[in-house]
RNA sequence: GGGCCAGUAGCUCAGCUGGUUAGAGCGCAGUCCUGAUAAGACUGAGGUCCGUGGUUCGAAUCCACGCUGGCCCA
């Protein structure tokens, strides 16, 4: 005997059971047993429990949880070992909010101790809460042996990764611009810059001349400016380069210009009667600035003008480039654009990222001007020189146009970044930085993102692909506290730099004091080494880590790798590369590259070999969640009133992974509904009539499916598992959740629904034993398929129809061996036979319907219109069913659709009309006059028809079809199906007494009997239906299991009700027997 | 400004190796069916398949250029 099953299960409640279930028999553990098996590595990508989870938390960690559910069925042993992300700046922002601060001189002024004390105290604020949810949505993770990131353990293997690089020559100090607020005196994250933009912001727009002096020998051979420069110098007019910007005091450490090497430049003269000179700009621009005016002297490509020197505007020492005096010159840049300024830029590296980046290209000096406070240095006698740079601008374009630099000056308004906390302008300024020369690697880099099977695919070579063909070089200090140090030492005495590798290493350098118990800041700070070379005192540098070195440290530092064994031991263990990782798009450019970054540095070889790539859930209005718009749905919400499964269910399949999804919780509930109801029920259905007739699947096994449904569903079934089975495999899930959802459909819809008389008839035959093995199987093996989408619910089946039959089963569906594809059961044809009955049935329904005919009342025939002559054959095989299905006696080809179907033919206006124009009065009269079924035929068979002399086309002649009296039909896409609607005395009685069958059915339901419960029947009525009763008695008994049928009234303590049926006043009773 | 993705019914999504009349579910209106069902069937209303060009006998589908939204980067 089965447990019995409830139609009205709350599903939540279910899945709490089955929860303590798995604790209690430990089984996520069983699947980590060391048996043998090969290894099937998740990355887990590590959340912070600084805040309370969310619904796109849920959502990765269901993706991350289906693959290794999937993995452990196909005989793999699973190593999901969880994690925690704890350092970073969004870390510290937190604390500062608390302590309510904002600066790092606030920092500072704390302590960076207690500081730091309270940023770890915070990261696993919410880590209840976390591991709540992660444990209720049925994500198999390892969480007792999880890692975090601020362990010393940890913290060692990124500083021994460090080394590694160190060693070989891949850490480099350089300059990198950062967004720099003056008054704070820090840099800003660009989620933080992202917080201060504001519009409208006023800015001086000023153009300026540069003089050209001559050029580099070594760069123009000859004939320099295409042979314009020597007349240049004869002419004896000056020639100025035109250059923009919107930063005045950044021409102080102006050490280039750069134009476009593409794009074509002039050399204007100025208009008769103004100044003696000539200006150098991109074509593009020269309207713009200057006005169609100006004589065009010389037209040149952009890189025609790199290598001439230009005189700079003002001195700031003396820069020296490999000992000679720097010369400013032109540089080429493709970021020179055409749309605004001049097409020639002033290059300031200390002051502009591109500026930087093109200064480390071409080796130009980066020149401060500024302080960190923003003042422009007093040293060179700038003008303006003291103040604060926003105000030394006034003095500086002041000082242009004395000297005649200044070409013109305006005022622009456009989205300037301020500082989030003070509202201070930022500033961009170089800082020095340290940086991993990711760019060494990038060609493997590339080849090795080759390597990797992406889902959704474009990734791999979209996004991701495109991320890493623009490598640059990785900076990844940052002037913070809670974070990695940062293992460079540096001596106090002759400058050398040191990395430390391993807490061995610094404990046999110590100059001083002790390798301190917590590696953080300000501890490690405290640190004195001695100096290999001179024997003085190494400090560390005083940077943190970027965050993201620590995330995509973690495949070596979760095994707290400190040396070259350990690193082969992970490798030969396959711990190493990770099978499967899943995470969110934006992380394309966080973890996806930090792992496959520090991987590739490290081994030459990516870190992972399928990832998911997960969309962004957005609210029911495609805006972001976010706490701040309070548009953000809790995910607790939709657990406690759907369940976990639903929530799963609705994430696995609603969208493809890859996209961004509109999330709301009344699609979960429909998931739910269209899904997990319609398969409880099914089950419910089988359990109900299995325990009734003591069904025993041990005793039917390796009995042959009896009928054609059997064997058709049993079809269904195995391409389902081959499908599914293919899809998981291709890491799909979403599309093999759609799959099994279709089946189900089948399975509930058309399987059970045809197949309910064979499970509740009396006899207790072959047939019927098919028919619950079937089932059966079915059921099962659809528990096992849907164990890692809806890992509840499947096990709650599981339990109650295997487990209770099959003591020696494994213990758990999750234990359970995933089902194999059988495909000699496989059978198309049926497969298509059935769709075919489907379909018929679905238009005979439809006829029915038009004709206002209940499907209980019998008809004589139903007529069908196939497509093709093959489709005849199969309708053979078939006909049984569908006479059942829509209550006829008999299936027969509608040979000639005219029999039943009148025609009516016009003339198309919407066609026809311009083409026969005054003439169509006279067609339409002349197609009145003929046949309209013989039109009709012609033009749907496609062809043309002649018309009192017209030739028509078929698509100018509209034809509309009604019903011929005796008849009903529906008509759609080559498919007709038609009912006879005669009825006959005959017809009309056995109608009668099926909706008998019908009220007493609902009778037996209102009384509170069982579906097996025997009754005697009671009625008493008119002369007619009492003939109709008496005739059909045998019929009515056996369809509501009446033992005894009485012309009477019913007794005390029968149910009974007073019915109409058609003219009919009738009393029925109804009564149990013992 | 650059890159990637999406845009199909009121909503959520299929369809997209070009091929008859573009589908499903939900929602709405109505009818039916029910010996499992919180279900199911049928009918109806509801579509410039984001737009404009192009390729083709034929485009929701391929190409180009735009528009809108999302994300990442500047």
């Amino acid at each position: 005997m089965f447990k019995p099953v409830t139609s009205r299960v709350s599903f939540p409640q279910m899945e709490t059971e089955i929860i303590r279930f798995w604790k209690e028999k430990d089984i996520f553990h069983k699947t980590e047993r060391d048996d043998g098996r090969p290894l099937f590595v998740l990355y887990e990508g590590p959340p912070t429990a600084n805040g309370n989870p969310g619904l796109h938390h849920v959502l990765a960690r269901v993706f991350k949880d289906v693959i290794p559910r999937y993995k452990t069925m196909k005989g793999y042993r699973p190593l999901r070992q969880g994690g925690w992300d704890t350092h970073g700046l969004p870390v510290e922002l937190e604390v500062e909010k608390e302590l309510g601060i904002s600066t790092k001189g606030d920092i500072e002024a704390y302590g960076v101790e207690r500081f730091n004390q309270r940023c770890r105290d915070s990261v696993f604020r919410y880590v209840k809460e976390w591991e709540e949810l992660t444990d209720r949505i049925a994500f198999w993770v390892d969480m007792e042996h999880a890692y975090v990131t601020f362990k010393n353990d940890y913290i060692e293997s990124c500083w021994w990764i460090i080394k590694q690089l160190w060693d070989r020559g891949l850490i480099y100090q350089g300059y990198k611009v950062t967004p720099h607020c003056p008054r704070c005196v820090t840099s800003l994250s660009s989620h933080e810059v992202a917080l201060g933009y504001q519009e409208n912001t006023p800015d001086p727009s000023v153009y300026v001349r540069f003089r050209l002096t001559g050029y580099d020998a070594t760069v123009r051979r000859r004939d320099a400016f295409g042979g314009v420069f020597p007349r240049l110098q004869s002419h004896g007019q000056p020639v100025y380069f035109l250059a923009w910007t919107t930063t005045p005091w950044t021409l102080t450490a102006n050490v280039a210009l750069a134009v476009n090497p593409n794009e074509e430049y002039v050399l204007v003269e100025a208009p008769e009667g103004q100044s003696e000179e000539r200006l150098i700009i991109a074509r593009a621009r020269k309207n713009a600035v200057l006005g169609p005016e100006g004589r065009e002297v010389a037209t040149v490509t952009g890189s025609d003008l790199v290598g001439l020197y230009y005189e700079p505007l003002y001195k700031a020492g003396d820069p020296q480039t490999d000992g000679h005096p720097y010369q400013h010159h032109v540089e080429a840049a493709d970021f020179v654009s055409m749309e605004d300024g001049t097409g020639i830029v002033h290059i300031a590296p200390a002051y502009g990222a591109e500026d930087q980046e093109l200064g480390r290209d071409s080796g130009l000096p980066t020149i401060h001007t500024v302080d960190l406070q923003g003042h422009l240095s007093p040293e060179w006698d700038f003008p303006g020189g003291g103040k604060f740079v926003k105000d030394a601008d006034e003095d500086i374009m002041r000082d242009l146009q004395g000297r005649d630099l200044l070409y013109k000056r305006e005022v622009i308004h456009h989205t300037y970044p301020f500082c989030w906390r003070c509202a201070s302008p930022l500033l961009y300024y170089a800082k020095s930085s340290w940086y991993i020369r990711t760019t060494a690697v990038k060609e493997r880099l590339l080849s090795g993102n080759q390597e990797i099977n992406w889902f959704p695919d474009y990734i791999k070579d979209g996004r991701f692909g495109e991320w890493l063909r623009n490598n640059v070089d990785w900076a990844i200090s940052r002037e913070r506290y809670w974070g990695t140090p940062i293992p460079l030492w540096q001596c106090q005495g002759c400058g050398k730099y040191d990395c430390i590798g391993t807490i061995q290493e610094m404990r046999s350098r110590l100059k001083e004091g002790e390798v301190p118990s917590d590696l953080h800041r300000p501890y490690v700070d405290g640190v004195v080494l001695r100096c290999d070379r001179c024997g003085g005192d190494m400090r560390r540098i005083p940077e943190v880590m970027d965050v993201w070195f620590d995330s995509g440290a973690m495949p070596f530092a979760q095994a707290h790798v400190t040396s070259k064994d350990d690193l082969e031991a992970l490798e030969r263990e396959g711990r190493f590369p990770a099978d499967y990782i899943c995470e969110a798009v934006d992380q394309t450019r966080g973890w996806f590259y930090s792992l496959h970054a520090i991987s590739t540095l490290l081994l030459d070889t990516p870190s992972y070999r399928n990832v998911i790539c997960l969309g962004l859930i957005q609210d029911e209005k495609g805006e972001k969640m976010s706490k701040s718009r309070g548009n953000a749905v809790q995910p607790w919400e939709v657990i406690n009133s759907h369940g976990a499964d639903a929530l799963r269910w609705y994430l696995l399949t609603a969208a493809p992974p890859g996209n961004n999804r509109r999330f709301s919780a009344s699609l979960v509930g429909e998931g739910l509904r269209r899904f997990l109801l319609t398969l409880w029920n099914t089950y419910s259905f089988f359990v109900t009539y299995a325990n009734i007739d003591r069904f025993d699947p041990r005793q039917a096994e390796g009995v042959a499916a009896s009928s054609e449904m059997d064997r058709w569903v049993l079809s269904e079934l195995h391409s389902l598992v081959d499908e599914v089975t293919r899809l998981l495999e291709e890491y799909n899930p979403t599309d093999a959740g759609r799959r099994i959802e279709e089946f189900v459909d089948l399975l509930s819809n058309w399987y059970v629904r045809r197949s309910r008389r064979r499970f509740w008839k009396s006899e207790n035959d072959q047939d019927k034993l098919s028919a619950h093995h079937t089932l059966y199987t079915c059921l099962v093996t659809l528990t096992k398929l849907i164990a890692p989408l809806t890992p509840f619910v499947a096990e709650e089946m599981y339990q109650n129809l295997v487990r209770s039959v099959y003591p020696e089963a494994p213990e758990s569906v999750h234990l359970a061996p995933y089902p194999v594809a059988d495909l000699s059961q496989v059978d198309p044809p049926l497969s298509q036979a059935i769709r075919l009955a489907m379909k018929v049935s679905s238009l005979g329904r439809s006829a029915r319907s038009k004709a206002g005919i209940k499907v209980r009342q019998p008809l004589s025939k139903l007529l069908v219109k196939l497509r093709s002559s093959e489709e005849e054959a199969v309708l053979q095989k078939v006909s049984s069913q569908i006479v059942d299905e829509l209550n006829v006696k008999e299936v027969a080809p509608l040979d000639r659709e005219e029999e039943v179907l009148a025609f009516q033919v016009r003339l198309n206006p919407a066609t026809a009309g311009a083409k026969y124009g005054a003439q169509v009065p006279r067609v339409r009269a002349a197609l009145s006059q003929a046949d309209p079924t013989a039109i009709a035929i012609r033009v749907r068979g496609g062809s043309t028809v002649e018309v009192g002399g017209f030739t028509l086309q078929p698509e100018e002649v509209a034809v509309t079809v009604t019903d011929r009296p005796g008849h009903a039909s529906a008509t759609e896409g080559g498919y007709t199906v038609t009912v006879s609607t005669e009825l006959t005395p005959e017809l009309v009685e056995e109608g009668l007494a099926r909706e008998l069958v019908h009220r007493l059915q609902g009778m037996r339901r209102s009384a509170g009997f069982d579906i097996a419960d025997h009754i005697v029947t009671y009625y008493s009525c008119g002369g007619g239906l009492a003939g109709v009763i008496g005739r059909f008695a045998d019929y009515i008994r056996q369809e509501t299991l009446s033992q005894e049928l009485v012309e009477g009234e019913s007794p005390d303590g029968a149910y009974s009700e007073g019915q109409r049926i058609e003219e009919w006043e009738v009393v029925l009773g109804v009564v149990r027997r013992a």
